[in-house]
RNA sequence: GCUCCCUUCGUCUAGUGGUUAGGACACUGGCCUCUCACGUCGGCAACAGGGGUUCGAAUCCCCUAGGGAGCGCCA
């Protein structure tokens, strides 16, 4: 009980029925309904509650490492009392699309993670960008820039060659270009002094402006890019902590400097590490699911899912397993670590057996039916599912695994598992077999009972004198197809006698073909 | 190339100048036992390297190495 106790001193235990039934876990079916208009309208909303939002692009599904930063910031505007807003960043129009979208929100409602507002989309608040850019323009903050992308190129490469850092020569800055001719518009960043990225988690980072060039803010297409739309949403959003990839870290002094522009004061910052793949490499597809919602189709939890996310980066003690409500009370954006960590599939797969051997049986009833069904099982031709999980739920890794592992309760196997018939079912297990089979047969249906199969057992092994092991174990090969099953009582029962004896005959027989054999 | 970030068992982590460097997963040995699993008891295993500072450094400073990110009319 080590690994539990610390539920002992927590009000809130984790293994309620309440936590497990609280809906998080429907399906992506239910997403649309959350789908509120998306033009963001600035509210008076009260400016110190602390707002945090997730703001993936939709050019792909919800991976696990933007789960987890959804994550941290559901937890830190839960903790606070504040408020998390989803945003989807698909100003990038040829690779966003709507089934991204779809997938995003569906793995959100998947794990749980409810938002207070949104999702707001950027393509639909570009006249707001556009305003703020032409503001820019207007007060001499930003300028247009006509330099053709061969010229760019050519300082590119020849800047790289004098072993300097690329950057914009600033060849527009005073040069007066007509609002008709071809341009893109640029952000005139300070030339000088530093700018601090006061950051949560890496602690105070300062950056040269001279290290930063004046980036393009509109596209020649009129579309505004990432590092100005981020801005204006943050501010008009009022995000008070932007929690996102250290990706961005590099992005953060200019979005300050334009946030400065503007005349806002930046938000807090947090850069959460990026998750590695097993093999410590940049998490890709070849490491199999990358995507949330194939760790429920692979028969994952998503409360498993979330603790395991949740330690990823970050610790509270000793303490391995939480509940929903002591990562929000204990979770912390500062206490997150800064390196880079390894996904490690054994250990969520050790969280989600934990959670399945003390979950609600009525509850892991409902999400097992459909892997039952993948195998074409239909659970109205066999025993109780509830009984079958409450005997197997310590046995399975996953959803997956616990349907494969309870398919004997529902018909009958195709072949034995070759070492254990091998090992079980020779000449000697005839015997046994054959007696057991008698005993069962003369059982009536309403002494089916597990005190009744446990005696039976035993006294077949007493009248033979044999140890309890001889009986059960070819019995348990010649019911189950294989030397691993619950107790051998358990496992009689909901077999039931007709497709025991059945299948005891099957493996009589199989004695006597490998017997001739031999 | 330049700028920035990172570095404790295989992996996730505890640790904030004095610890036999703790826990978890994995692996492994025992117990429990009709099998498997659960549970339980034990074992293996780490401060990237080098210099300082200090009576004393995993912890503070510097250098090196290794890893990562950014330097796009991607986000």
């Amino acid at each position: 009980m080590q690994k539990w106790a610390c539920f002992e001193n927590s009000l809130q235990p984790l293994f309620t029925p309440a936590l497990f039934s609280s809906g998080n876990f429907q399906t992506a079916r239910n997403c649309t309904a959350k789908i509120r208009h998306s033009l963001f309208q600035p509210t008076d909303s009260h400016p110190m509650t602390v707002r945090t939002r997730f703001a993936p692009s939709p050019t792909g599904y919800l991976h696990v490492g933007g789960a987890r930063t959804a994550l941290f910031c559901y937890l830190y505007a839960r903790k606070h009392g504040g408020q998390f807003v989803l945003r989807i960043e698909d100003t990038d129009l040829e690779r966003s699309t709507a089934e991204s979208v779809n997938a995003i929100l569906e793995g959100m409602t998947w794990l749980g993670l409810d938002y207070d507002e949104g999702p707001f989309y950027q393509t639909q608040r570009f006249d707001r960008y556009n305003a703020v850019i032409d503001d820019l323009l207007a007060r001499g903050l930003a300028y247009r820039c006509d330099c053709s992308k061969e010229r760019l190129e050519k300082l590119r490469v020849d800047q790289m060659a004098r072993k300097q850092k690329p950057r914009y020569d600033g060849h527009c800055c005073q040069r007066q270009i007509d609002a008709n001719t071809p341009h893109v518009i640029r952000f005139k960043n300070p030339p000088d002094g530093v700018v601090v990225v006061d950051d949560l988690i890496r602690g105070r980072v300062p950056f040269a402006n001279s290290e930063l060039d004046d980036l393009i803010i509109r596209r020649s297409d009129g579309a505004p890019t990432y590092n100005l739309s981020v801005v204006v949403d943050d501010a008009d959003m009022r995000i008070t902590h932007v929690i996102r990839g250290d990706d961005h870290l590099n992005n953060t002094p200019r979005q300050i400097n334009i946030l400065k522009a503007m005349g806002h004061e930046p938000p807090r910052y947090a850069h959460v590490p990026m998750i590695l793949g097993d093999d410590g490499a940049r998490l890709s597809k070849r490491h199999g699911a990358v995507s949330v919602v194939a760790y429920r189709d692979q028969g994952y939890l998503p409360e498993a899912l979330l603790n395991y996310l949740v330690r990823l980066g970050w610790s509270h003690g000793d303490q391995e397993v939480f509940s929903i409500e002591q990562m929000i009370e204990l979770f912390d954006i500062g206490d997150v670590n800064k390196a880079a960590s390894a996904f490690n599939t054994d250990k969520l797969d050790w969280l989600n057996q934990q959670y399945l051997q003390h979950a609600d049986p009525q509850r892991i009833d409902r999400l097992l039916r459909p892997h039952l069904g993948h195998l074409g099982i239909d659970p109205a031709t066999g025993p109780a599912l509830t009984a079958v999980i409450k005997a197997q739920a310590a046995r399975a890794k996953t959803l997956t695994e616990l349907a494969e592992i309870s398919a004997f309760c529902y018909r009958d196997f195709d072949e034995f598992d070759e070492a254990s018939a091998k090992k079980h079912l020779r000449l000697i297990a005839r015997e046994p077999l054959e007696k057991i089979r008698a005993a069962f047969e003369l059982l009536a249906n309403e002494d089916w009972t597990i005190e009744t199969l446990k005696h039976t057992v035993e006294r077949v092994a007493e009248t033979l004198q044999i140890n309890m092991g001889k009986v059960a174990q070819p019995l348990r090969v010649a019911i189950v197809g294989r030397a691993a099953s619950p107790g051998i009582d358990e496992t009689l029962l909901l077999v039931g006698k007709d497709a025991t004896l059945r299948r005891i005959d099957k493996a009589l027989a199989y004695i006597a073909a490998r017997g001739a054999e031999m």
